[in-house]
DNA sequence: CTAAACAAACCGACTGAATGGTATGTTTAT
DNA sequence: ATAAACATACCATTCAGTCGGTTTGTTTAG
């Protein structure tokens, strides 16, 4: 993907290819030691190329963030949707989301953003904000404390899995923290 | 504290001062925006005053952490020596240490060692090193899924308060995750 | 239909500020 | 006198952001 310059020009593809080289490489090395340089060569553009797509750095990260997000609703809603349930089905799909087949770090789209969260403060706003939305949203179906334990566990899991701390048995863990949104299980 | 190029000298103090300050500005910032600079400055002392006491700057980071980590230690190994039921000892000294008195996250040690954590690839292999060891030393009264998923709620409960992500109401949870570390509770 | 005019996409060189670290000087304590 | 505990000055690097230019794509006037 060289020459960028004399090829021809695909600015969604260029765009894209750099929201994705962005998380990429947040997810190596974290946030702040990723460089506009190093995006741009990654996505086969210069720096210059980068920003004019995105004004400046901060611009980027919260693009990258939106686009997160975006993937995120569609999944949880996807998943809230065809679940036959109400009760707990927003904190059932929270955890499907995070215990995604693909849920090794560099790919899951949910580790992704908490890694955002807790090194950018403009994105921890604008999560705290997401999810207090949903919550209000889903009130009747997902409140109490017995369901915030499981999606706190959720939290927790892809925090072991980006400190290297291992989990004897994923497959198990997953299983009970489903298990526990039953409501036969929450007195 | 100005001029402490002329005033008493009084290392333990100026040392303690800068692991202090160093916490509470990764705290504030995040550890990669934390500069030498402003460590030394906010605990009353040049650039050159820290790097007498420190080498360069992972050597404060890793002094950060294992003075936290010493901390972390001495609070769980008391909570456990003071704990009557042996089963879920380990858990319960872990909920605790979460949901401390001072839990706000600038000054709760373990929320502080989770950032540490996650921005530093060192120190991750070290808390994984540190987790694994403590888990085999409680594998007589702290195995099982049950348990298991109360230490990371507990882990989420902080990524919650890191996030801006307010719980309604904060006793009720850890009471719930302390009744969950009883063996009544986890058949 | 075509060519000029304009806009969007991208490059490459440069700048200025921030920062980690070094080297050396100065004061205090033993 | 010697060493520890600082300060001051300086260097090298890294990096975000600027700027002027070049190429490609689209629109519009004739």
């Amino acid at each position: 993907m060289q020459n960028a310059h004399k090829r021809k020009k695909q600015p969604q593809v260029v765009r894209r290819a750099l929201l994705d080289q962005a998380i990429a490489l947040t997810m190596r090395d974290g946030l702040d030691r990723v460089t506009l340089q190093a995006v741009a060569a990654a996505a086969g553009v210069t720096k210059g190329g980068l920003l004019h797509h995105f004004a400046n750095k901060q611009a980027l990260i919260d693009a990258v963030f939106d686009d997160l997000l975006d993937g995120l609703d569609g999944k949880l809603d996807a998943l809230i949707a065809a679940d036959p349930m109400p009760y707990g089905a927003f904190t059932r799909a929270y955890v499907e989301v995070t215990f995604a087949t693909e849920w090794r770090a560099e790919v899951n789209p949910r580790a992704s953003m908490s890694v955002l969260i807790l090194s950018d403060a403009r994105i921890r706003t604008l999560w705290s904000q997401w999810f207090a939305a949903r919550l209000t949203r889903h009130d009747s179906t997902d409140a109490g404390v017995a369901l915030a334990v499981v999606r706190l566990a959720a939290d927790g899991f892809w925090v072991a899995a980006l400190s290297d701390v291992a989990q004897d048995d994923t497959a198990q863990l997953h299983q009970t923290l489903i298990a526990a949104t039953r409501p036969e299980n929450t007195p």
